[in-house]
DNA sequence: AAGTGGTCTAGACCACGAT
DNA sequence: TCGTGGTCTAGACCACTTT
């Protein structure tokens, strides 16, 4: 990498030094690779670590690079693009895509907030279907599903279920929901970060920028379900609209002309 | 406070912090208020100024706090919901809504990445329109709209645009590109963060966190338009689908739930 | 054991807004 | 001028991974 260069300008020295590093990584180095430790370039640069770190932190937020305990900071590969677009992508078909990974189901009382997003009385009965979504083999968002007992009545009753695994119940709701059928749908998305629980499955440490996805889906008129569904923000780029999939063209560089 | 849990991980001192001010700020302070400075609260808890922070970066990242040089730090107001739904909101009709503001209008020739993701050849001339989006009277989001100039074949050419203010050009682009119609478009979002010229018209520092939106659209087949949407993380909500405008229900809370 | 990033400290000075 | 948050320093120790 280059050498120490910092202009004295009114702008700060750690945004500076992400310009630097910026421009640096996108010309010197490509995707995997291990950039020199934060105690070398803060001395390569005549600056203190944290002001090093504050440099990394930015590009580590915009997704360039990625920091690992132990090992170092490597160059971030590109976003995957993970489609959010309509029912079909989300949807509880347990067959197909194997996108999803059930990680456990619940029944408990709806509380307040629940019960109002879901139109429900509050202390109804609500299954909730913890997911993981998964795309190119990676761990992307965590999602729970919850949907109302009221919703689907053809789900075999609890007491009925007592021997079966988790994975089984979960299965069940997601079944009776895709009979109930959906024909509406609408999404709200806003910058979070992980709770302690989520950082787990999503296998980073809490405070991880996320993405949170929260969608209402309807089926004749009224609110069958309620899914949050919380994205890495590090590595996905959410796509809507008709182009499923993978990016029809890397609009991102379109930022920095 | 003081927990005697088996973590065999202990939890960092900012995260608990955080989540003892966010309990504190829930029950304690409402929006607009400010809470006790920096100093002061670092004192309080026990800690130095810098961990103290590292907690109040967290909740600024959630758009709980708002920090004002100068001021203080403030609770924030709940997030606004934007909508970034169908073609009618974010779409150039110059009449209606007064949810825009232009900024300039610029033709260059298209940059290689931008040639791309308009399907144009590299060079071709491109017109862009810079436009700030207002939602409740703030600035939330800044757009570059780029349209090719064979998309507008019925522009004036730029000859006859001399003496015409940026205003007049931009909105001749907008009125030129409604008669063109759009019968298709695709988006992403995905998180970045503020560049300089962004912050500026956002009305924040850079390193800002930001939603880009981009959205391609399409008219008969080939593409017409690419915007670059750039959304305040902070403040903003962004809403999909058929219930556009203010959120049916307070989706927010289910996260906590 | 050695090397990495993660956390934390106790200061200092600066830029900004109100008084 | 004063109080606020913003930046920066020079250290220290810890947690994790590899050798």
């Amino acid at each position: 990498m280059g050498q120490a260069q910092l202009a004295a300008v009114p702008e700060p020295k750690y945004w500076h030094l992400r310009t630097v590093l910026l421009r640096t990584i996108d010309t010197e180095f490509s995707t995997g690779q291990v950039i020199p430790n934060e105690r070398e370039l803060s001395a390569r640069f005549g600056v203190a670590r944290a002001t090093l770190r504050q440099a990394l932190d930015q590009l580590e937020l915009e997704g360039r690079l990625v920091r690992r305990r132990g090992i170092g900071t490597l160059i971030a590969a590109p976003r995957v693009g993970v489609p959010v677009s309509s029912s079909e992508e989300g949807w509880p078909s347990t067959s197909r895509s194997q996108a999803w990974r059930i990680v456990d189901c619940t029944s408990a009382p709806a509380s307040p907030q629940l019960a109002t997003a879901l139109g429900v009385p509050a202390g109804e009965t609500v299954h909730t279907v913890r997911r993981l979504r998964l795309a190119q083999g990676l761990i992307v968002a965590t999602e729970s599903l919850h949907v109302p007992d009221s919703a689907v009545p053809h789900l075999p009753a609890l007491p009925q279920l007592v021997g079966s695994t988790e994975g089984e119940r979960a299965r069940s709701v997601l079944r009776q929901l895709e009979r109930v059928g959906v024909d509406g749908e609408s999404r709200s998305v806003e910058l979070g970060v992980a709770e302690a629980d989520q950082a787990v499955l999503l296998e980073r440490p809490p405070g991880t920028p996320v993405l949170v996805v929260t969608t209402q889906y309807a089926a004749a008129g009224r609110k069958v379900a309620v899914a949050v569904c919380t994205y890495r923000a590090d590595t996905c780029k959410l796509t809507f609209g008709e182009s499923g999939g993978v990016e029809v063209s890397p609009v991102t560089a379109v930022r920095s002309a």
